[in-house]
DNA sequence: CATGATTTGGGTAACGGTACCCACTCTTAT
DNA sequence: ATAAGAGTGGGTACCGTTACCCAAATCATG
């Protein structure tokens, strides 16, 4: 058995001697730089096809860039997420850019780990979902690298934003249930671990607005709220909690559709039909949501777009953008199987 | 509005002046290499923590390490792999490595770009989860960087294998179905770009064994195959197809949560009923086939386990291991509401 | 007390690219 | 004919860190 023995990689270098010019030459072609005649190109290009001569892009860091993009995500689990870097890829394709993911975690502690262990890798630039971070803190990271921040409201003249107009998306779900005749709307909504709850992320906007929807249809007093969390446990959790209340909600509004899966199980469980008994309804549209045993009412915000414009942002910024662009998609509702009007 | 002027970062030698000593004894604090006195290590955090410093992993990779794990994941929709990601991050805890994850994709072709996209960043190892690539190329990969290879069966002596028993985990659906009285079990296969349907990619060692067990119990007309794909769209395609059969089966087992998901969806609208006219079981045990609403049979594989096992190897042939070690995990059969015994 | 071993600190050449500058040739305009 | 400019190629310092080596100081030993 052999061990495993490390040949040494092909550098620029081999390159040079291989094809009989000078380092910078071949560093010129492979940049696309001005200053090679076509034959000197065609050259170069041959010895590193015989070679198998690929840049190290960390040492091409040292001066000039990685060709990496560094994408920090909450967490995996969320299939919206998997839509926004398929967008984001898509955008990519045809550079010389990779997105490398980073999972942030459930707190700003780890999230701030994660942001640091990518600008300490030198990504060309960052591209921030759903950060817990405090605004300050993002513009820090954005006067280090060049930033885009997904899924946040709050303006800033450091880094680009991208999102859903939360707003919009949770009005469209509450004058739902409302039009359908239900009264006794409950909502779930998501706790983080900031104890300032930032009005500008997104679940905070999502609870805000079902409290003004429900407020400006004279439904102050039938406000429900349970604190959970955007996943299917959560969900189960938060909806169990709302229906022991009496009387208990004709509809649940759940934030996200991780956590109105669970609410659908606790309303099953509780031996209450949907939509017969209770309403459930969530956000995001994610493919469960479509499946005929589900049938989610929900909210669309194409995560595909969005990380699609979030790439085009960030390479814009890399080359050299200052100003910030602010880029909002308006969401739409998809009405489905799981709300009807009450029917008691 | 300012510009944002990108500050220059802290470097060793600002480290290294403001403690006045020299880059050498700043390196060997960071590196906790060997020759520092308790008074110089305290001087340079003092100066380290004053400063803010924190070393640049790009340029550490230059000579040494980059403290980063590359892991490829074909993609982030299944939630299998957060489990798998979760099991990794707890076992990196502690140490300076971090993990980025990279989509490898649904073809050879970019998974191929994917992997290379990590090696051309110096990562210092290199985790595959269930790659379409034939074992010459991981083998390859393996002797350029240390690499462990997850859902692979492959002996090899240049990598690390982690992988759950597929062959009894199938083993446990198929003779479950059958000891509930079924014999027209089908089964939802995936299909990847590969021509050879390589025998050690999962897919194809569950397909396989679902033809060898029931073979063994005198059920080889019965076969029945769907090739189609592990996600909710092609689990429902695949459905549809079995559903369509004359005669139809009475149990389908499909060879992801995903797919069975999908398969649910096809059941319930054909107007058959779950399990009465058809039993449905999955393979991954993810979070949502525990719902009450779902309640999916389901063979479950302990990602975090797995995810875990992958990184203790990997800083362990980082460290200097070359022997090859196996890593297996035995799945168990979670039994749910989704299978009963067939009522026609 | 001389000698060798150990501890501690520092100097410096890499690592693999890029940015910047310079030199030379060949056009083109005056 | 001459100057200015464009096109083309190369030399080399530098990016931030580590590995390797050396020197000085301290310690243990016979």
């Amino acid at each position: 058995m052999v061990a495993p023995s490390r040949r040494r990689r092909v550098t620029i270098n081999d390159v040079a001697s291989h094809a009989q010019v000078s380092v910078t030459a071949v560093s010129k072609v492979i940049r696309n730089a001005y200053g090679v005649s076509p034959a000197m190109r065609d050259r170069v290009k041959t010895a590193i096809e015989e070679l198998g001569y690929r840049p190290q892009a960390v040492a091409r860091g040292m001066r000039g860039r990685t060709f990496t993009i560094g994408l920090m995500l909450p967490h995996i689990r969320n299939p919206f997420f998997a839509d926004i870097l398929d967008g984001l890829t898509e955008q990519l394709a045809g550079t010389d850019y990779r997105a490398f993911m980073i999972q942030g975690g459930a707190t700003r502690k780890v999230e701030r780990l994660a942001v640091d262990a990518l600008i300490d890798r030198q990504v060309d630039g960052i591209i921030m979902v759903a950060p817990l971070a405090s605004k300050a803190r993002l513009e820090e990271v954005a006067q280090e690298k060049p930033t885009v921040v997904l899924a946040r409201h709050e303006r800033s003249s450091f880094y680009d934003s991208v999102y859903d107009d939360d707003e919009a998306g949770a009005e469209l779900v509450v004058k739902h249930l409302i039009e359908l005749g239900h009264r006794r709307i409950a909502h779930i909504t998501h706790q983080d671990d900031s104890q300032a709850q930032p009005a500008d992320l997104l679940h905070n906007i999502r609870a805000a607005t079902y409290e003004r929807v429900m407020r400006e249809h004279g439904l102050a007093d039938e406000i429900a709220v349970a604190t959970s969390f955007y996943h299917e446990k959560g969900g189960y959790e938060g909806a169990r909690e709302l229906l022991d209340r009496d009387p208990r909600p004709t509809a649940i509004f759940a934030g996200a559709d991780q956590a109105a899966f669970g609410a659908l199980a606790a309303v099953y469980e509780a031996g209450l039909r949907v939509p017969a008994d209770v309403s459930v309804a969530g956000y995001d549209n994610t493919h469960l949501a479509a499946l005929p045993n589900i049938t989610l009412t929900s909210v669309d915000q194409e995560g595909s777009v969005m990380g699609g414009a979030a790439g085009k942002l960030l390479l814009e910024r890399i080359e050299g953008r200052t100003s910030a662009v602010r880029f909002s998609v308006t969401p739409s509702l998809v009405v489905r199987g799981s709300t009807a009007p009450p029917t008691s």
